[in-house]
DNA sequence: AAGCCTCCTGAACGACCGTTCACATTGGCC
DNA sequence: GGCCAATGTGAACGGTCGTTCAGGAGGCTT
């Protein structure tokens, strides 16, 4: 994210116009207009940004989306869509067991965030730029997969697998799971493929402090 | 954040009046840029919306500042260098004792996160719009915070108190640090006073969570 | 009273914004 | 060849932006 003008330097319009006969004229303005979203921010990338750095002029972004908030919303609600169903799958596919739940939930959420870390990044941080519609409409999703999270805990306290921390006696599985999910999520801001970990031992070890911050016996165990 | 023209309303901008005489405009600025950087973003807060709100005129804001960066840059350094200045003092208060170092270090990192939860958000969202001499100097502080973790989890594997969860074998503790303030940091995206648990709770809870997921036994214990 | 310094005003500058629109250009179909 | 719908062009519109600057107002020192 920064204020140069532009990141689009002449050689890599160039580029851009080849890959606009390749797909779709809507695919590579979303394409192009995620680019620019991830690097330097919503409100300072322009239309004539986006359009040119696919090869297009400004006008040419209107026969394809209503208005650059539309625009954000396709981009943002896509993956957002994708991550909630991938976390339903996860959790329906363990077989009941809150260990193995919880377990593949944290996996199938680290990986994406490390593999999709700049989807999530810009999901994560443009978002309120959206009207309020908008906005809710993804609201929604995240509180849904929040919702996951604290069934599987409650399943899990309630046969007797996990013991979470108590606060005055009493648990806040939804705390918890907020911290869990803040953790999780977070990795696509600092994880990147050419550090010490790959995905797999992400997920390995998030996995291990999933568990242990609710008081399961590790998986190996 | 929003689109919103204007946050300040006219009763509010007289309030702000009454302010301006009650201490030094600069701090004023400092207060109402603040203000409208948390509500509603950087990029779309106008060097006029903040003077208007202090019952100026744009074009006094550059006899206190260079420019609206600078005013940015003001406000972020100031509470990161405080929290750094915090997170030392935690440290070293501890007597050495790891457990008690990582508690008292999450302690402090967390309450200040609720408490000052505006002033985290702010400074975690706009800290891209700042120009890179600026931007250097805050992650620098950041770094060095995470580094304070780092530091704390190696003493406490080297004395056989922490346990942490390994990979391949190995401790990766910088992960671990990483995983460990995200979730910390993240509260001040959604703890409110008005919420289920006080700061003290949220400390407990934290603590709590913290020292489960390095392997030592509890504070309690 | 005169000079000076600090602070503020409000018009002005040049630039850029999202969006619209009258007008090409293209390619399939009769 | 003629028509139509889809798609792109680029000028234009009304507006806002950060910043500058000539000038005024008020108070402190001499």
């Amino acid at each position: 994210m920064s204020k140069r003008k532009t990141v689009v330097a002449d050689d890599e319009a160039t580029a851009a116009v080849a890959e606009r006969e390749a797909r779709p004229p809507v695919e590579a303005i979303r394409a192009a207009a995620f680019a620019q979203f991830a690097e330097r921010g919503y409100p300072v990338v322009t239309v004539r940004d986006i359009m040119k750095a696919c090869g297009l002029t400004q006008g040419a972004l209107y026969n394809h989306f209503k208005s650059k908030d539309e625009l954000l919303h396709d981009i943002i609600a896509s993956t957002q869509g994708e991550l909630e169903r991938l976390c339903q799958q996860a959790v329906a596919g363990a077989g009941g067991d809150p260990r193995a739940e919880l377990a593949a939930f944290v996996r199938v959420y680290v990986i994406r965030h490390c593999r999709l870390r700049i989807e999530a990044l810009v999901a994560n941080r443009e978002i309120g730029w959206l009207d309020t519609a908008r906005v809710a409409d993804i609201r929604r999703s995240r509180r849904a997969i929040r919702d996951i999270v604290v069934t599987v805990l409650g399943h899990g306290v309630a046969k007797g697998v996990f013991d979470p921390p108590r606060v005055e006696g009493r648990h806040d599985l939804k705390a918890i799971a907020m911290a869990l999910l803040d953790q999780c999520t977070h990795v696509s801001m600092w994880y990147g493929p050419g550090g010490d970990l790959t995905e797999e031992q992400m997920a390995k070890l998030y996995t291990d402090m999933a568990l242990r911050m609710v008081g399961a016996t590790p998986l190996s165990a």
